[in-house]
DNA sequence: AGGAAGATCTACT
DNA sequence: GTAGATCTTCCTA
């Protein structure tokens, strides 16, 4: 299956967050394959956004979000490894937080690396499907658009289904705009609304 | 050195 | 469904 390409991402985060849902998380490991359906996403803005990382201008640890589009940007909140998608129209700042995945392949590497049992709490969070997928700083950069990259995402299966938003989770400081996009009644959306 | 961070788990009302 | 404790990095002073 062929990556999307890099234009894909090269306009505003929350087209991008919208257009991701349904696409598939592919994580190559040594010997085995990770794959999952992106089923909710969020975006984020440049200093416009008090709830970024790039809010407070350009540090060493979200360089990424300067970055070319279509790079993995990854970093740690609370212990867990949040994995983004740079996104962004030239010029600008921006990315696309992958918030929850629906596991297709390797669901038994998962359930290791999880330690847990239930399918549907695998990948419905965040900080879980980076565990999941064994995603780490290690990763932070890589290209989702090439087709060697240990990390990359894949047009998903054509089928249609209803998108919902809402505003995002957890953050301090929100926008007043609805920033959290995800498909309605998937089971590993990480919380009902 | 101190604190904040986009979360998760568990234990309840 | 909501609430509280707690986890590790990185930033700021």
């Amino acid at each position: 299956m062929e990556p999307l390409p890099r234009s894909f991402y090269e306009r505003s985060p929350d087209e991008v967050a919208i257009d991701l849902l349904g696409k598939v998380l592919v994580r190559r490991l040594d010997d085995k394959i990770l794959s999952g359906k992106i089923v909710e996403t969020e975006a984020y803005f440049g200093k416009d956004d008090p709830a970024s990382r790039a809010a407070s201008g350009k540090k060493k640890f979200n360089l990424a979000m300067w970055e070319e589009v279509g790079k993995a940007f990854i970093y740690m909140v609370h212990n867990n490894w949040l994995f983004n998608v740079v996104a962004h129209e030239p010029g600008k700042v921006g990315a696309v937080l992958i918030r929850a995945v629906q596991p297709l392949e390797g669901v038994e590497v998962m359930k290791v690396n999880r330690g847990v049992d239930n399918i549907k709490n695998l990948t419905n969070g965040p900080g879980k499907l980076s565990k999941a997928f064994s995603i780490t700083k290690e990763l932070n950069l890589v290209d989702v658009t090439d087709p060697k990259s240990p990390l990359l995402i894949v047009e998903g299966k054509k089928e249609s289904f209803e998108i919902g938003k809402s505003k995002r989770i957890g953050v301090s400081r929100d926008l007043d705009v609805p920033m959290r996009f995800f498909i309605i009644g998937n089971e590993f959306v990480s919380r009902k609304c």
